[in-house]
DNA sequence: TCGCTATTTGCAATCGATTGCGTTTCGACT
DNA sequence: AGTCGAAACGCAATCGATTGCAAATAGCGA
């Protein structure tokens, strides 16, 4: 009953000295200008009593609580657990606990968490929610709070990023459907409100330019979410529309989307109709046909993320660099063939 | 850059009264005894300026710091996502903060984890990684923080727990089975550190021997890990030692390795061997065959252990109940036919 | 009008750790 | 032997909010 968690006081006692003295030894920085003896003496000492310092106490005072915040869209989305787990591998070593927040890429579910995060005085943030345009994390930014965001980007204010290369990913499925044989490829794009939607869109367009396909406007389909629902949605509207060869979809979800509705309407995929995902959840392998799908380094994309945070709160005055893109990988599965001859 | 978040002090100095008038004030239950005029002022003020308090301080006076730790084996893992959406939809509103942690079920990491939770003053602790015996926690719910565990239970400590009814889910499957006409019925159970794989190897034995099933030893295989590669082991030892017409694997992953090796070895599913699993993950619907699985309520459990152990935490007196089952439901999907004519 | 009780508000200690500055101690050097 | 200076440690303020207690003000009855 009479546990409570030891104090610096404790230990003072415990040893006749001063709790600042106590501070000052168990703190490899200061503990140089004590006695060796005497650090001794207060490890042994702090230890025994099983001594953990108070985060609170330690951050009220210094303004470091050796917390930050990892906003994302939704944890149940296969993608972020291995993005947390990036993140978590480079921070927890490190003394960093992380606080996660899902936004449903809800803008004013997302202003409010961030102002949750700042009530407990995160140390920075990871974004990997961030909407194209973002006021208040912008704010945030500007009151000095390191942040960097993963997979989206905030265009011109300079936050670094962590991003996949989205475009060598288009451009990779899109030679792969190209070499198949396909001519008419036809785009279920992303959110327009999120740079990876945008980003993924731009790129599929001039890439299919430069290799001298035709585009006409119904080839494309804006979805209003990367959910299956919008896949589902955009894929009947290109069947009603075009007689496309193959979809190239900017994530997985809304390639899913388009299995179920090729399947539906008794269209063969890939007999018929190749489709193509991004991202490489978890399952694509084992679903029927397989999805070939642009694998990204979700766990790298964490850890660098982290790292480049680390830095930002450790080193505020070197600047951090503004873009890291890392790999990704073409997964070539059953779901690409070549299409009917005509 | 002058911006520096507002305290109390701002407040007060803003308005002209001291800052324990404003902390009063600023809580709804002492400001009754602040003059209606004197609170208006000073909320108006507060919002003026964008007060908002400072967790780290209120903590440290208070000793409650509004987060609760979340542990769980490995977020990566389909099943714990949904239930930390449950956590977080009842603990978020009242204004708690959720960390968490991958314990990888080891048990050293789970102590250095439970230590980092309590540095940071947590004020109660969701346990979704216990492992049967577990005296680190133990010393924990001794100390006196509130501590439900999830899914699994520590035996005899009186520990609140929020699970599963496994028995009624393993009675589901193997009643189905045996309507489809199966008698010869495997077992591939789960680790027996933890209390889900004990649990639901007990109750295959009892539901077994109930309905007059024919139990040899060879019949349960013992995976050390529930993953998909423990239930390839335990399959093929299986297959290699009995002829079953059925395996009710304890989870969906030992269920997806038990499928692998059928599929290795050419042996049909459900045509000459059905398999089960249990949890019902996502995409289960979407590999081929469909897998046969109980559905447990992640998301529901979730919010059960969190209303719990908001319970727990702002009513110390009451005596929690010890244990919440919740209900589960029988998934029928294409891996279950009738067994082979003999 | 005086005094007594409520009602409001202020004062100051407190939570646990950090840190600038002051004091003491002790060895070294002239 | 006396002085100087560095090394080692103690003192006390501080971070921001809460809260028991004291003080001040108001309200009320006699």
């Amino acid at each position: 009953m009479k546990k409570q968690t030891p104090t610096l006081r404790d230990i003072a006692r415990e040893t006749g000295v001063h709790v600042s003295t106590v501070s000052r030894a168990l703190n490899p920085v200061t503990g140089t200008s004590i006695t060796d003896d005497v650090v001794k003496r207060i490890k042994e000492a702090a230890d025994r009593l099983g001594y953990r310092p108070n985060r609170l106490a330690v951050g009220l005072r210094t303004n470091r609580t050796m917390t930050v915040g990892l906003m994302i869209p939704d944890i149940t989305n296969t993608i972020f657990p291995p993005i947390l787990r990036g993140v978590e591998s480079v921070l927890e070593p490190l003394g960093y606990a992380v606080i996660i927040v899902n936004t449903d890429s809800m803008a004013a579910r997302e202003h409010q968490l961030v102002d949750v995060l700042r009530e407990r005085g995160v140390d920075g943030i990871i974004h990997a929610a961030v909407l194209r345009d973002d006021p208040k994390i912008i704010e945030v930014v500007r009151g000095g709070t390191p942040v960097v965001t993963v997979n989206r980007r905030i265009e011109g204010e300079g936050i670094p990023s962590v991003v996949n290369d989205d475009a060598l990913g288009v451009r990779l499925v899109l030679g792969h459907l190209y070499d198949e044989g396909h001519r008419r490829i036809a785009h279920v794009a992303g959110p327009a409100n999120l740079s990876t939607g945008q980003f993924r869109r731009k790129a599929f367009k001039s890439a299919a330019t430069e290799m001298g396909l035709k585009l006409p406007a119904k080839a494309i389909q804006q979805a209003k979410r990367f959910d299956e629902a919008e896949g589902r949605r955009c894929t009947e509207a290109l069947l009603d529309s075009w007689n496309p060869t193959a979809i190239l979809c900017a994530n997985d979800r809304l390639a899913l989307g388009a299995l179920e509705v090729l399947e539906e309407r008794g269209i063969e995929c890939p007999g018929e109709i190749s489709v193509t995902g991004f991202n490489d959840m978890p399952f694509l392998d084992r679903i029927r046909p397989g999805l070939t799908t642009v694998r990204i380094e979700q766990f790298g994309v964490g850890q660098e993320s982290a790292r480049l945070l680390v830095r930002m709160m450790t080193e505020p005055e070197t600047t951090a660099p503004s873009e890291t893109i890392l790999p990704v990988r073409l997964i070539k599965r059953g779901s690409v063939a070549p299409p009917p001859a005509e």
